[in-house]
DNA sequence: ACCGTAAGTTACTTATGAGTAAGTTACCTA
DNA sequence: TAGGTAACTTACTCATAAGTAACTTACGGT
């Protein structure tokens, strides 16, 4: 005899630790932070559960791993697509940017939008992606107070641009069928938040 | 003796209910539909496990019609925040709407916002917020094909405007120490959203 | 070819939670 | 005031999952 049946070959501690993030991402993905047993995702590493809590101490630290590697991982892209163009194709390129994250990593971009463990909520805020806004929110109080706009308000339209690109996102990648290349989709949310911020009144309290 | 300790009355049926629905409400907004058990939401109205599920067969049963009340609640709100005005003032209405929602019904909200369990969600989407979307998108489309623009891409922006005031609700309605009053938030918001709308060029893919 | 160690497994313990069967108590009504 | 019934409780069963202790196996260096 004998077939070779797919054999899962030992690894060394990197390697091992490098395939359990990758995995428990794709895991986490699918069933949220609480719907997932260390069983799985051990069973989907064709590994015992014991290996995953010698690499990470339990579900919690590597779940930590996983959202900060991602967070880490947008920012960055998102980061790098503004190095150069005029004000209005960085924007554009930036929806770009996070929308390429979305396609390009869906697992890592489902874990960043679904509940989060208690243990790493701030407050109230479910997900994990309203951290952006902050993070946002301190580019946009210098543009608002060099262009002659009230800094205070710069917070509700980091979150207003977050939340308008992050739900996009959702929609668009899980799309069954993909009517709209990323570029399309991008340059229509770019349309509208950049307008938007352009055309902004002074005083939108004032309009009414 | 004796001071009368606060006791729980019995109920009639329909009173249980209701109240097991407002309690449920508050602990599943608190914990999310997986962290909260029957147990708990017993506990918290004073009564044992096997009366949550004589009335609702079981934690989805009680999780199903919180879901769907609150989801009729926003939509009747903002439903009838449109009945009048110029096209401008019913669109900062029914931001305000929503944004008056979230501040009314934290619980409610902070339900629909969360993840929901895996038989509720249609492929992907991990809340039910985004539902949202769809029921926008048809307003959309009408008002696209009016204003001379492809109705194709509406699901676009309806995802994008929805998103936009889900995110800013979300963070608003967390702040601890509360900034700005909603009608000041509704106002930006509904400036970004609308100027966005208005100065849209009439195809934006050809813009960059 | 041996053997130390890194990599991995088996087999638990403990805890928690969904769901149910069978019985108990308060209330209203004739 | 008896007794029927709606409201409610106790006390389980069964399943699953977190975390751990103790043991086993493969492999690379001498």
């Amino acid at each position: 005899m004998s077939y070779e049946i797919a054999m899962s070959k030992r690894m060394t501690h990197a390697e091992r630790r490098a395939q359990l993030i990758d995995v428990g991402r794709r895991v986490f993905a699918r069933h949220g932070f609480e719907s997932t047993s260390v069983e799985e995702i051990a069973r989907a590493a064709k590994v015992s559960k014991p290996i995953v809590y010698e690499h990470f101490g339990g579900k919690e630290g590597l779940y930590a791993i996983i959202v900060d590697r991602e967070m880490n991982a947008l920012y960055e892209r998102v980061a790098a697509s503004i190095a150069e163009g005029t004000a209005r194709a960085r924007f554009e390129q930036a929806v770009l940017a996070f929308l390429s994250y979305v396609d390009d990593v869906p697992d890592g971009f489902s874990v960043l939008t679904r509940d989060a463990p208690m243990t790493m909520r701030g407050r109230g805020m479910p997900s994990v992606i309203s951290d952006l806004g902050a993070r946002v929110q301190d580019i946009f109080t210098e543009q608002f107070k060099a262009s002659g706009y009230d800094p205070k308000v710069a917070p509700i339209y980091a979150h207003a641009l977050i939340g308008m690109v992050t739900l996009v996102g959702q929609w668009w990648g899980n799309e069954p069928k993909r009517k709209f290349k990323k570029e399309v989709v991008a340059s229509h949310v770019a349309a509208i938040g950049w307008m938007g911020l352009r055309h902004l009144p002074t005083d939108p309290e004032r309009v009414r």
